[in-house]
RNA sequence: GCGGACGUGGUGGAACUGGUAGACACACAGGACUUAAAAUCCUGAGGGAGGCAACUCCCGUGAGGGUUCGACUCCCUCCGUCCGCACCA
């Protein structure tokens, strides 16, 4: 035995099977158990497995083993996020079918994951490309129809010509399309739109019941909602003559500031800058340049503010025979807002900025609170040479009635004011903007309408469904194989019986993960969902993944659920009680004399006087080592996790993956790291071997435990409520440090020699074992097994329960506590748990270190805060 | 520009609601075992000063200030790093 290795790829193999063989992670509903529900982000199936899957499943396997042992029944499904244009890519670029590609990659991945020892139930395993998964994605499509929270309407698109095809806005880079490198369009397209917006005071309000929820998460999705409260209101337009022409709607968050009004813009695809495009040839160009404009963030960023004057005058609402100038402005977007703006330049930065360009009137409005009326002039006087604007809080001046008002006494005037005359309404307006989910793509989800000349947009009835795509399908051209089909589009109307044409977009692939969740309650229901399923098993209790989707699933999922909520299928309206964002995999990268990338095989690290150096091992050449950064194909820095598992087992890497960094934050992947996890599995294993034989003749705690025993018990169940608080925080490197410590304990003990002959000692070392593999068993699932097995146990430690923590063995009853003069600590003492205040302050005085300090002043004052700490104030 | 997070030894990090800073791990050094190596085990260590030594003292959680008997923790100012959003009226 001794001297032997733990050979973990083969006992790994075993332990999955005998898993497998007693089903123990298949999940059956059972309302008189409470549930659980983790789930981490399903994976894109692109060929393998990479280390953020394996850190991302490692926790999540985590968190379900534990609450499994902890009693609940837990549901820890995984399935497929597996349309998209990557397996259209390969059809193009390898010939291969993208169904043909994508299955196999998953089952390629299936057999990884699998070599991990994750504690999925397999049998609710779901493919979002597989008929069965997405023909009820197009009946909720078609509920959701009939409930009126689906609309088409024509919209503005990223358009990539060569691709011909609908661009996301993260596949638009730099302007141009990511792999045709061809710059966008924007276009005009009939789209399907699922209606997000009309949800948005909804999805806003109910952030803030998502208690278990990053902070930083809801704060990216308030901002992506991006309410403002504001007045929408009319103002009158006048002509060159001075005659009326008609009125200009904007809408203002800072009405309070009306008085500073010099000019008004509206965004040249306004109506009235449309209109006089048609005769101003001159304002026809540039509304065609900042359109032009309008793709790339980056110009946005340079471009520069300018206006085309449109020969119109704003009059002011409030100043008799006042107007201002009325502007095309490029930096004014028609989507926001009414397309139209009036301009103040007291406390805005932007319109400041277009003020002294056009060389137009800049004076403030509002003062800081702080200033004296007296100083007023004079800061009116020198604020358009100012370098920046106040925007900050104040007080309103040169602003006729609103003068000495605070801001929102201000707001709340005009507003009023302008409702008064009918002239304006108080109004909420939202960024977030509708959902747009038509692709003219094949490798999707097919919409379930058909367009018929007589009857407009027929849904496809639900008894024709699935419509499911053709398998003969060409990928030699460009543009959508759907389209170009010879006859899948060619079907007879639904209603009329006449010639019709077929929907040949198909859905973006957000839709098909916004409810993958609640498929998994009943992933093979004839129905979408099961209101006994989704209504037991929803929410997600855990739910584990990058921070990546921290807008786009995570928002279309929130916004998803209360779609289906609304039409029936679910009975709740948040998807996830938790949220979990882990941090990324990274690893140093490498570069070679070329500036090429190398990756760490090809790579070997060498000491020299105490510096790392890295050669490439094939030449022996010297390689420069870069910053570390995220694993990344591009970078060559990624390493498989399968020769990891192969090599090590799966417990050492999933060790590795939940030690040493906290979850949330990035962690480095290093051959040292890696080589301990893999020794402190060996080490484990060493001290079962060894624990085996001398526990063997060990039964019940014995009556009287020497100080040996008593101190593992101790040291057993304090670690023991550590690491239980730290994995139900999902603390996972302090649960690590916990087992770590609670292993040198029993190793301090269990073996020995000298304590052979201690009943006691035997007992409690038996005790600290049982604990020991119970608790590593959600980390290192197979390794616990092996440990339990030595134990004597014929069953699983898989399906063990969770010890209990003996809270009578945590509070010892003796306590060291520090004892500081003036708060500088100088020496401790250990005295009896309950000792009295007295006893303590006495006993306290007496110590040699604590007189010396004190020098013989005088003490003024003795705190004393029971079990931790003494102060002494001289 | 707006918003958020973070800053602790050589490194990753720990420190419960303000109460012994640096747990645990990695790397390092010394030692044991060995013919040798690997593996394993033991020991050491924040920086500085004093002492043969047990030990004692000073400094120390990005910088400066504040609150407190006591601050990594709370407050203010500043510096730095990372992330998200960004012409949103």
């Amino acid at each position: 035995m001794a001297g032997e290795r733990y050979n973990a790829p083969e006992r790994e193999d075993h332990w999955q099977k005998q898993w497998e063989l007693r089903g123990l992670f298949r999940s059956v509903e059972d309302p008189s158990r409470p549930k659980y529900y983790v789930l981490e982000m399903f994976p894109y199936p692109s060929g393998r497995i990479h280390m953020g899957h394996v850190r991302n499943y490692a926790m999540g396997d985590v968190v379900a083993r534990f609450m499994r042992a902890k009693g609940y029944n837990v549901l820890h499904p995984m399935g497929w996020d597996a349309f998209g244009m990557p397996a259209e890519n390969a059809a193009i670029e390898r010939g291969t079918h993208p169904a043909k590609w994508t299955y196999a990659n998953i089952d390629a991945m299936r057999a990884q994951l699998k070599s991990m020892g994750l504690s999925l139930d397999w049998e609710r395993e779901i493919a979002t490309c597989d008929p069965s998964y997405y023909r009820h994605e197009q009946k909720l499509f078609l509920d959701f129809l009939k409930a009126g929270l689906v609309t088409r309407r024509k919209s503005k698109v990223n358009w990539d010509p060569v691709d011909q095809t609908v661009l996301a806005n993260e596949q638009v880079i730099d302007g141009k399309g990511w792999r045709s490198g061809a710059p966008v369009e924007q276009r005009e397209l009939t789209q399907w739109f699922l209606k997000i917006s009309d949800h948005a005071d909804e999805l806003l309000e109910r952030l803030g019941n998502l208690e278990r929820w990053p902070e930083k998460v809801r704060t990216m999705q308030r901002n992506w909602i991006g309410r403002s409260e504001g007045l929408q209101f009319r103002l009158d337009l006048v002509d060159a003559k001075g005659k009326p022409a008609g009125e200009l709607e904007v809408f203002s968050t800072r009405q309070d500031t009306i008085f500073g009004m010099t000019f008004c813009a509206v965004s040249v695809d306004h109506p009235l800058a449309l209109k006089r495009a048609k005769t101003d040839k001159a304002l026809a160009a540039y509304a065609q340049d900042a359109r032009r404009h309008g793709t790339s963030e980056e110009a946005l960023e340079r471009l520069e503010k300018t206006g085309h004057d449109l020969g119109l005058r704003v009059a002011h609402p409030f100043i008799e025979g006042k107007t201002v100038p009325l502007y095309a402005a490029n930096f004014v977007l028609i989507e926001y807002g009414t397309g139209a703006i009036f301009g103040c330049p007291g406390p805005d930065q932007r319109d400041f900025d277009f003020c002294k360009k056009m060389e137009l009137e800049i004076f403030p409005v509002v003062a800081p609170a702080s200033m004296k009326p007296e100083d007023y002039a004079s800061y009116t006087e020198s604020y358009p040479a100012r370098a920046e604007v106040f925007d900050g809080e104040g007080i309103l001046i040169n602003s006729d009635f609103l003068d000495g008002l605070a801001i929102a006494e201000a707001k709340s005037e005009v507003a009023s004011r302008f409702e008064a005359r009918g002239k304006g309404k108080r109004q909420i307006k939202y960024r977030l903007r509708d959902w747009g989910v038509s692709r003219q793509r094949y490798w999707g989800c097919p919409i379930p309408v058909i367009h018929c000349e007589a009857c407009g947009v027929v849904p496809v009835p639900e008894a024709d469904l699935p419509v499911t795509l053709p398998e003969d399908v060409t990928f030699d051209k460009p543009g959508n194989p759907l389209e170009r089909h010879p006859n899948w589009k060619n079907v007879d109307c639904p209603a009329c019986g006449k010639p019709a044409r077929r929907e040949t977009d198909t859905f973006d692939t957000f839709v098909d993960s916004s409810w993958y969740f609640a498929r998994f309650c009943s992933p093979q229901a004839a129905v979408p969902t099961v209101r006994s399923a989704v209504d037991y098993w929803l929410p997600v209790d855990q739910y584990i993944g990058g921070i990546e989707h921290a807008i786009l699933h995570l928002l279309y999922s929130r916004f998803f659920t209360r779609a289906m909520e609304t039409t029936g299928h679910v009975g709740l309206a948040e998807p996830f009680a938790g949220l979990f964002t882990q941090g990324m995999v990274i690893h140093e990268t490498y570069r070679g004399a070329k500036g090429e990338w190398l990756s760490p095989a090809e790579v070997r690290i060498e000491d020299k006087d105490g510096k790392r150096l890295a050669f490439q091992a094939s030449t022996g050449t010297e390689v420069r080592i870069g910053p570390v950064e995220k694993m990344s194909k591009s970078r060559r820095n990624t390493v498989d996790p399968s020769d990891i598992i192969g090599h090590y087992g799966a417990d050492t890497i999933r060790w590795f993956m939940l030690s040493d960094s906290p979850p949330e934050r990035d962690v480095q992947w290093t051959d040292a790291g890696v080589d301990g996890a893999w020794r402190f599995t060996q080490r484990l294993w060493r001290l079962f071997n060894r624990a085996a034989p001398w526990i063997a003749s060990s039964s019940a705690p014995v009556m009287d435990p020497g100080e040996a025993a008593m101190g593992l018990r101790r040291a057993a169940h304090k670690h023991l409520k550590n690491a239980t608080d730290a994995i139900a925080a999902l603390r996972f490197n302090v649960a690590v440090a916990q087992i770590y410590e609670f292993t040198s304990a029993i190793e301090a003990v269990v073996g020995k020699d000298e304590l052979a002959a201690d009943a006691g000692a035997r007992a409690a070392g038996r005790e600290a074992c049982e604990i020991l593999a119970r608790m590593v068993a959600p980390m290192m699932p197979h390794l616990a097994e092996e440990c339990w097995q030595l134990l004597g146990h014929s069953s699983l430690v898989a399906a063990e329960s969770w010890p209990e923590a003996d809270s009578a063995l945590i509070s010892e009853d003796k306590v060291t506590m520090a004892v500081q003069v003036n708060g500088k600590r100088r020496d401790e003492l250990t005295v009896a748990r309950d000792a009295a205040k007295e006893d303590i302050e006495a006993a306290a005085l007496k110590l040699e270190n604590v007189v010396r300090a004190i020098e013989g002043r005088k003490i003024k004052k003795i705190i004393v805060v029971p079990q931790r700490i003494v102060n002494v104030v001289a």
